[in-house]
DNA sequence: AGCCTTTGACCAGCG
DNA sequence: TCGCTGGTCAAAGGC
């Protein structure tokens, strides 16, 4: 009995080492696929195909272990930080959630308007906010009262073809050298421009057309356009979500031929990591 | 030319 | 009703 919680650390350091190990073979893998592409030129293969999923699991990989080495969460505990706080209109539920009612949808000083009835919302928390494969135009900018970051409004490139999508980006913290931010998303999207495939698409991916378009027009959000090696290096817990918005950035990365940095440092990160 | 961000003004909900 | 505050509009300027 009161060995036990040794029993249980090691053992969770054996699944860590199991995760980054795992991780760092992938990454090994993809390594060897970005020198291919380099070779051929990278115009004929849709790399990105074999990569990204690679990425993807990597990614997810390294992240388990980091929530086993820092609280000892389980994978199977390892959710997305995506919290639907209100949906009126009742039939979709295909956005990735945690569905849990937040009664503090007013607002956080219990002042300002309410939602109009009828329009659903939902919470993402996330370090990447401007990666989530729509195209977005920002029409306002607020100083909040009470907080120490503005808080940013978008509604959908494609309003005009009615789609009523909207979200608001508010700066939640900057504790670590990586901000978070809290994502709110009111309305679905009926249009159809959401980029699903990472830019085998004829579209640029929302992230490219935010880092050419949106970011660098954000001084307060510049500094913090983040690589992949911040990221992981972060130490935090990334859920899925996040992994998703890494690997996207990764493959954003590797269209704009500019991969061996990040890569690079994560490989090292890895090195590290793993002895 | 077209699309974007910025930013001050205005509108509307709430105490 | 009034003041505070968040959300939106729209003009101006940039790319």
């Amino acid at each position: 009995m009161s060995s036990m919680p040794m029993r249980n650390l090691n053992r969770d350091q054996e699944a860590a080492i199991r995760e980054v190990g795992r991780g760092y073979d992938i990454i090994k893998q993809l390594q060897g696929l970005l020198q291919l592409k380099s070779r051929k030129g990278g115009e004929a293969i849709p790399m990105h195909e074999l990569a990204e999923p690679l990425f993807r699991e990597a990614l997810q990989s390294l992240n388990h272990a980091l929530c086993i080495m820092r609280s000892g969460v389980s994978k199977a505990e390892i959710k997305s930080e995506i919290v639907v706080i209100e949906s009126d209109s009742p039939a979709d539920s295909s956005h990735e959630s945690v569905t849990s009612y937040d009664s503090n949808q007013r607002l956080e000083n219990g002042r300002g308007k309410r939602r109009r009835v009828g329009e659903s919302s939902w919470i993402n928390n996330t370090s990447m906010p401007y990666d989530d494969g729509y195209q977005w135009r920002k029409y306002g900018d607020k100083k909040i009262s009470g907080s120490d970051f503005p808080r940013s409004y978008f509604r959908c490139t494609y309003k005009d073809q009615g789609c009523q999508a909207k979200k608001l980006v508010q700066q939640t913290s900057n504790k670590s050298d990586v901000p978070f931010f809290r994502v709110t998303y009111t309305n679905k999207h009926t249009c159809n421009f959401q980029n699903t495939s990472l830019s085998s698409s004829p579209q640029p991916s929302a992230f490219t057309s935010i880092q050419h378009n949106g970011i660098n027009h954000m001084p307060h959000l510049q500094e913090y356009k983040p690589s992949a090696y911040q990221l992981l290096n972060q130490g935090s817990c990334l859920g899925d979500a996040h992994a998703n918005n890494l690997s996207n950035f990764a493959s954003t990365c590797m269209d704009e031929g500019n991969w061996e940095w990040d890569l690079d440092f994560l490989l090292k990160d890895l090195v590290g990591f793993a002895s």
